[in-house]
DNA sequence: TATTCTCATCGTATATTTACGATGAACGAT
DNA sequence: ATCGTTCATCGTAAATATACGATGAGAATA
């Protein structure tokens, strides 16, 4: 595509629209409804629940981790996934009051 | 990407995830706040607030349309975009309740 | 009818995303 | 020290997204 003209936006559009390109996949919703209904967050866990190799998970995990939904700890040989309650609790109102606003209401 | 596996997922999250893939890029939140900003909503009037080409504009615009948060009505040789209130409301929902639920809150 | 305006679509180039298997690093257990 | 487990990352292939200019269709206007 040339080059990218995101940059040229302004920083909240930005922001926004990059939290929903991590909202933008399915099995990256159901990870996040898994993380919150699991204890235990190993990787395995996740592929077990998925229909994606493990590799394809640790992406979309990736992803999720890049915009700061989640975070992974490191315990022994496993790493251990969970949510990050203040940042979705960020993006939901940055999305709240995209649609209020957006919404002539 | 091989074969796309999104199908596999449940119907919602798929919705959501198509609703957060039309928000993912800057230009296209900016769009829906042009065009709640705007009386007159000819795609001119978008394309010259934006740094992009009518072409590319004219790309977002079906995007958004296609997912059904906006919708054009030919008025001549123009045509009239608005919002469409009910499916952005219902949009705003979705993802209020992902992220109550996703939020151990 | 010819011209102009408005916009979608086509063709194209390049970047990014999605998917997988293979590999290797890190760690615990044997 | 070796082995098994766990996971990220690499390499790769194919699909999709982003961007543009060019073209053409449709409608109003001259």
């Amino acid at each position: 595509m040339a080059v990218s003209k995101k940059e040229e936006f302004n920083k909240t559009d930005i922001e926004v629209a990059e939290i929903a390109k991590a909202l933008s996949h399915p099995a990256r919703i159901k990870i996040l409804k898994i993380l919150n209904d699991l204890d235990s967050c190993m990787v395995g866990n996740i592929v077990d629940l998925l229909p994606l190799s493990q590799s394809t998970v640790s992406q979309h995990l990736s992803e999720l981790k890049r915009v700061g939904l989640i975070q992974g700890e490191i315990e022994g040989p496993k790493i251990c996934y969970c949510l990050k309650p203040d940042v979705i609790e960020k993006a939901k109102k940055e999305f709240s009051k995209l649609f209020t606003q957006v919404c002539k209401c």
